[in-house]
DNA sequence: AATAAAATGTAGCCTAGGTTACAAATTAAA
DNA sequence: TTTAATTTGTAACCTAGGCTACATTTTATT
């Protein structure tokens, strides 16, 4: 009868503590993939429309990989979050807030990428993971990229 | 009444282009969301069977900082994915598929927190940006890594 | 102006990952 | 050995983010 591995000594309290750092950590993680959605689409937002004039919902499908039924209903959340304007049957705005976010995401994004190419990485590869990496770097490792990049 | 932006010259095709390289990264981002957490979830059964002897339910939910129900559905999950193997109300083992994958993530992990602390980024933070960036390094940007650690 | 094509919206279904509330099994203590 | 506490499991619900299929509205063409 396989017994369960004894962790306590007798009479003392549990050993296995929950580390509560790491714990924040991942639970920071998990919040923050809302965020991440919201940066994307803000970032594609702003691309399109500086790009072609306005930022429709097919093209954001397009963009982004998915089908306009899922980009619809992001943009739903995204307004209700306050980033976007959106009306039926019309293209696509950001507000004030998502501008803000927006440019934030395209600096940091050209930051991680440049600072990836710097160690050596090919650029087709510094692009891909940098489209994972920026969203988890913090402000404080942010600067240090750009100090390194500096020091060039 | 507002008429939308002309994207065409007449009898040209769309202007649009989905930038396939771009969308096939956000793809990957997305289907690789999947593998993170088994990724966190093989680490801590690693970790808990080094530590205390064996992995079980609680102490997994007390690690990963969620609610014992959540590392049972995804337990499950990963047991359907070969990576552990589990009986109900036993402890939790890896397979040798999942021991694999623990001992990558736990190498990656250290290599980009060591890296990041060479930038001059604080321990903390260090370790916090290494959580979620450590899922998004490719195995060049990896090499880039240890290689910069190397020339210290 | 009528018709065809494209874009947008909506309904309904799926998985992943989170939850609370409650039931059953196992372990620890009296 | 009972009893109490802890651990594990299960049911049912939520959000986010995918999807297909179909209806409606706009835009483009004839």
């Amino acid at each position: 009868m396989p017994r369960r591995i004894k962790k306590t000594a007798p009479g003392r309290k549990p050993v296995v503590r929950p580390s509560s750092q790491q714990v924040e950590n991942l639970r920071r993680l998990r919040r923050d993939r809302a965020v991440e959605t919201a940066q994307d689409y803000v970032e594609a937002i702003a691309d399109l429309t500086a790009t072609v004039g306005e930022a429709r919902v097919v093209d954001l499908a397009r963009r982004l990989g998915v089908t306009h039924v899922t980009v619809n209903r992001t943009l739903a959340r995204l307004q209700r979050a306050g980033y976007v304007n959106t009306k039926p049957y019309r293209a696509i705005f950001l507000t004030p807030a998502g501008s803000t976010l927006a440019d934030e995401c395209r600096q940091r994004h050209q930051t991680v990428v440049s600072f990836l190419r710097s160690l050596g990485v090919a650029d087709s590869i510094a692009e891909m993971d940098a489209e994972g990496i920026e969203h988890h770097v913090s402000p404080e490792t942010l600067a240090a990229f750009e100090r390194r990049l500096g020091k060039q």
